[in-house]
DNA sequence: GTATTTACGAACGCTCGCTATCTATACTGT
DNA sequence: ACAGTATAGATAGCGAGCGTTCGTAAATAC
């Protein structure tokens, strides 16, 4: 009946506001079991009030009780804890390269239960598929989880995707892939609500949920392609879609967005492969380098930040070069965001404080608020831990009927 | 006692919540007048619990009691109607600038009562504050309001403004002219909350408002100074402060950002200044232009714009020259925020679809999904009326104790 | 002038949360 | 070993609020 109405209500629906308080209280101290009496000074509610809410929630499967705890023992008589059922609703986050596939499944409260990983030379689309399927139930049966136990899941994937209809628009590198059959794929496996986001954004979800607190965070993955998520106070900004397309700014030389080429001129200039190629060309054009030595005809992104760590001149003077294209790139949105903290991800960030130094000089110069520039600290399990994360959210919002009291102000 | 704890409480709280909802469904449907059965309709709680929060809301003033519509009637006993009271509680908004001060009070219901507006050939501070004092005092006398009844003020100011302290960084064109001087004059002016933010932002809000609906809104203000806000649906984003400051984008050729000068890059390449000295160059350098004709001696950015309208070349360079770098330097932000739309605001969006079209073109190689790129309607007023709209927003926040269920996920 | 329609107003019963009291349990000190 | 004490859990009574139901008021239609 109310439709776009808000808030209201008999007692009942008080009652349910108190039992979501409580539950809330009981997920923010998570994992640690909370007693009674805690949840009373937490919620602000009285005894009975509580009492009753976690009675009901004990009865629907969303705490479990402890038995006292022997070693922390205080006067009096011991307090029955309660903490988050973690088994009460897993999630699946999904990470799919063309390479390499990783499965996370996660407790409700967020602790992690398994996390399964495996790479491949380069499947194909169907074989992917295949593969996908194997490794959820690998991970599923490592954190001894049934299939239909799973609540929610989300997916990773490159390119631009459409929050609701799940299309993924520039897809990524490969041959016959498509999201759509992922999601329908995973669908088929487990009975559950299927959502797919950019890799780049779940990445900033699990950067800023580690880091915590408020505030806008900038999150670059920087690896072949490059891409960026934002999170203002925890909540992520989408824009109509496409946010964090970092890759497509526009290099001092280089402006062409070409649809056919799924990279755009800031990947062309700093990706990995780009980084490789100009140590390369540094490296022939100065054969007594220690680039050279170090690389040799193999040469790698990681020989370029190694024989700059190592003081080489050749190597450091492409590391500046890479940092100022960057920086010059990077500068307006960081002028335009004003982000509390700017955070690297991805296989460049591997190079360590040689990159970020020099990109940290250059940004200096090019913003008014300087917002801390940091790597990541959750390497290759970003996107994995933030589709977990996602997934969660997911659940909470949809499990939890808390009348939301949205001010569409 | 509940410290960063939401929710919960007893039933004085349920009835604190149903009031909260009644009043807001009247603020929706505001300046209409709503009969009880449509608030029970709208609010989906039973008729008793409306009237009895009805009365209440009579009696604390918020509403107001309207006799019968002898226009539409239908069958049965007249319904009474209840409105938003708007004069319950009056905002004043504030636009100071070294040439011109502005003045606007509007409804609780975001109808404007006033606005006055004084231009003068630049005050000193000393003289501003009491030309401040007269205006305002105007606009109370023009829209009937008694100064103790003013409930919230927002002053506009350019510079970064420091949400919290109110404290003004990079301080603007009037000497001697600090910004907390303004904030303490104001506060000895009217009893009540007086907040200060970035003009920018203030148009930024005025704008969105005006746009309504949801999505993420970049609204760049461009005169002499260039700044821009960034509305995401509906609320202001702020970043830690100095979020918008678009003019200190470097250019190809210019990225000093030099502390002594309050303007940035940006600003030199394409402020109205710079378009102007632009425009007076190239009619230099062809006397036999259209737009040296126009313009003469004393040529204005006005000037430039109106030969580019006439299609003359050499104006059209200008602006196309104008238009290639305010592009290039927002194209980075445009990719990164992804807004559903810019618009363009402040003296220089006068030039109209001369200058749009040329960005237009710009943009679209630049980025990758097009927002709608259009003109700001609200022309001069969009700061005070975003300032009356920020007083509104805060005094709706503060005296509506409605439990806020902030997420902190 | 009566019937009908619509809205207002009041009384009753229900649910819920808060306060206060009582019971249960385990540690502590003599 | 036993009483004392501190803490936690369980129960009863009270008050507040909402929802349902019924009666009443005020206008129009015939």
């Amino acid at each position: 009946m109310s439709k776009g109405t808000v808030g209201g209500g008999g007692t009942t629906m008080l009652r349910r506001i108190n039992v979501a308080a409580v539950l809330d209280a009981v997920r923010r101290s998570a994992p640690a079991p909370l007693r009674v009496a805690e949840l009373v000074e937490r919620t602000g509610l009285a005894r009975p009030t509580v009492a009753q809410a976690v009675d009901e929630l004990l009865d629907a499967g969303w705490l479990q009780q402890h038995g006292p705890d022997s070693a922390d023992r205080s006067l009096g008589r011991p307090a029955i804890r309660v903490s988050l059922r973690g088994r009460a609703a897993p999630v699946l986050g999904l990470d799919v390269g063309p390479h390499r596939v990783t499965v996370g499944v996660s407790d409700l409260s967020g602790r992690k239960l398994s996390l399964v990983r495996r790479s491949g030379p380069g499947w194909t689309a169907q074989e992917l598929l295949g593969v996908i399927g194997e490794v959820i139930n690998e991970a599923l049966a490592e954190a001894e989880v049934p299939a239909e136990d799973i609540a929610a899941v989300v997916a990773a994937s490159p390119g631009i995707v459409d929050e609701h209809t799940g299309r993924v628009q520039l897809v990524p590198s490969v041959p016959g892939w498509s999201a759509i059959d992922l999601i329908k794929h995973v669908r088929g496996l487990l009975d559950c609500p299927v959502m797919l986001d950019n890799d780049a954004n779940l990445a900033a979800l699990a950067i800023a949920a580690a880091r915590g607190g408020t505030g806008t965070l900038l999150a670059v993955q920087w690896g072949e392609r490059l891409g960026a998520g934002i999170v203002i106070d925890g909540r992520l900004h989408r824009g109509t879609g496409a946010a964090g397309e970092i890759g497509f700014i526009a290099t001092d030389t280089d402006d062409v967005i070409n649809p056919e080429d799924s990279r755009g001129p800031l990947e062309r200039a700093v990706g990995s492969e780009a980084i490789a190629a100009l140590g390369r060309q540094a490296a022939l054009d100065n054969p007594q380098s220690r680039l050279a030595e170090l690389g040799g005809e193999q040469l790698d992104t990681a020989d370029v930040f190694a024989a700059a760590a190592e003081r080489d001149p050749v190597a450091q003077a492409v590391v500046q070069q890479v940092a100022r294209t960057f920086a010059r790139a990077l500068a307006p949105s960081v002028l335009v965001l004003d982000p509390t903290a700017v955070v690297i991800g991805g296989g460049v960030a591997r190079a360590g404080a040689v990159l970020l130094d020099a990109i940290s000089d250059q940004l200096r110069l090019l913003t008014l608020n300087h917002p801390k520039l940091e790597l990541s600290a959750l390497a290759e399990d970003a996107v994995v831990t933030g589709a977990m994360r996602m997934a969660l959210d997911e659940v909470w919002q949809r499990k939890l009927p808390t009348p939301a009291m949205t001010s569409t102000t």
